[in-house]
DNA sequence: AATGAATGAGGCTTCATTCAT
DNA sequence: GATGAATGAAGCCTCATTCAT
């Protein structure tokens, strides 16, 4: 298969497939992500190969993505606790206002059709940040945990934070900064806080 | 009378259902799961009415032993602490006993097809911890949280630590207990820590 | 298999069937027979030795039922015209008041599940109407056609007639009259008119 | 461009359609239907969405040809009898020569399968006679019935008249006959007769 | 490369019938 | 005899993928 000729369809199709995915979850079929992207059935074929392929292209598209998110503006002289906060901000405000790409994350992440190395991969989004961590826990601002430990904590506390915040949007604020209190508390030593 | 319905061949196909969900996700077919549990393919839909129905059942039968494993043995005249560790231990141990039945727990948590209701029932599993909770805060020994946004983040962050528990066994006694104190760090206010 | 005990159950079950039939069709499940029949699925077997079964007999008691009813206070004395008119004047009125009865009668009629020997049989129905016009016919009050051809068009014409009386209710009365009046210009010899 | 959807195919599994439904009856899968068009089963479903739309097309289909084969050589200058009398000849020459054909149409015409609104649509393949019969009633040729009523009658009739034809063919001259005087005395007024 | 018709395996579910109780 | 759970063969339909155009 030659390489596909237009960037914009590859695009179009993986767009279109977070809506699909985001309504009806997996068992979205190829037709309607084609459809609704404006190709033929076909066509999406000639992007990925299959539709495993098209799942985990647009899992790691959806990882690189909010890696670029949380690292846009990135303070990289703060301290290390701004540095954090910019992270879950970023994060956050992604979700909160993607939830459709939120969600089709949150279900690639489970699925079984992501293959391993699409993970490992995808978990590389927040080397950056971890690499951060490495050095910061050496200075003792942090509890002695895996970096990775550290990362994952923020992003399942940010996910669970997202998901209070939708249910309850008049407190959206409160929870937004609780939890980011709480994930700051769950990792930083005492001195620190 | 004739043969009455069987509470065995109940169990049996929501057993089946957990195994079968645990290798192929929600695609798994019904047909494979009457048949790993020993029944026709009909039998299945004489004790569930659909599929929908089985994932269901199946998500509150594992949400209702959960609870059961957490409350067995609860300390209740133990300070609050106490009481929390019984139930992240209680979680994880299950978790890492029966990794089949916590992997389908978290697949069928997102999956589209348990109703709103489900999940609501679900919840209730945690309700007598955040019941606890709601006194407790008032004493001034956890963070002014909501109960529910506590209770979820101990499950939130006993998964994750799970995840770090099967991934790096030798260090699974690490991980579990950071997990917790991590936690305990996160919702308890500094004074009791 | 002996002898079915109850005559009733028997009834109850043709009675359910009708019901059924006349909402779904041949599609009726026999499980939703027995049901409204207030008997076990398995019971009606044992009244019926198949579901072909249950049907001819339900076809064959429904002609029964139709002939009884246009045999009672047959006008043996009259004249011709008046016989007609009062096996019209029956059959009509049974299937208005019997829609569900007149509507599976109609399914069953056209229904590959009937055999030719039921069908022979219900025939018979009009058998002994038929062997009336035999004589008639030599009288030269009829025109020269089978009887069973006369017979078969009082059915048609009569049913035809039904379901206009039904499609325009406040006309009922002018369509039964006129229905009989075609079918006896179309049968009877000018002189008899 | 993909290739077209071909007119072919559609004819094909309508005509597939009508012999098996001539055979079995509703209870024609769509399996036997594809097989004997010589297409995939999953064919069938990208020219008819659903059975039920393949049988209501196949109804439509079926009535439109039985209106053209009536209006073709239509006699419009003739006189009335012998206009009916043209619709007679045609519509039993066609269902003598198909039976299938006539099979499967009586067959639909009672389905619940059939919607109203195809049942409507049908019904105004007799809408051109129809009106001419609107003109001529009021000419006092006819009975005063009204048009659709007349109709009908002449297609009951037909219809079992074309019964009789085949069950006796020796005698389908008569029957064929007989039928059209019948049907003419039922409908025409004395004088025309 | 793009199209969308064609394919057919496989999924969920129904249901007539059997048979253990 | 009555019951209704058990059975498994079909049935309708979906859908990932192929391929003729």
């Amino acid at each position: 298969m030659a390489r596909p000729r237009s960037e914009d369809k590859r695009e179009a199709i993986l767009n279109a497939a977070i809506e699909v995915l985001a309504e009806l979850g997996e068992r979205a079929p190829t037709s309607k992500i084609a459809k609704l992207a404006g190709v033929a059935e076909g066509t999406l074929f000639t992007y990925f190969s299959s539709k495993e392929e098209l799942l985990n292209q647009l899992y790691l598209s959806l990882k690189a993505e909010l890696r670029q998110v949380m690292m846009l503006h990135y303070p990289l002289t703060a301290d290390l606790k701004a540095q954090m906060q910019h992270v879950w901000q970023a994060y956050v405000t992604w979700g909160i206002n993607m939830p459709k790409k939120r969600k089709v994350m949150a279900q690639l992440s489970t699925s079984e059709q992501i293959t391993a190395e699409s993970k490992q991969i995808g978990m590389q989004s927040f080397c950056d940040m971890t690499n951060l961590l490495q050095e910061q826990t050496t200075l003792g601002l942090l509890r002695d945990y895996p970096p990775l430990f550290i990362g994952s904590m923020l992003g399942a506390l940010a996910d669970l934070t997202m998901g209070f915040m939708v249910q309850e949007p008049e407190n959206a604020d409160r929870y937004q900064e609780s939890g980011f209190e709480a994930f700051w508390h769950a990792v930083s030593t005492p001195i620190t806080s």
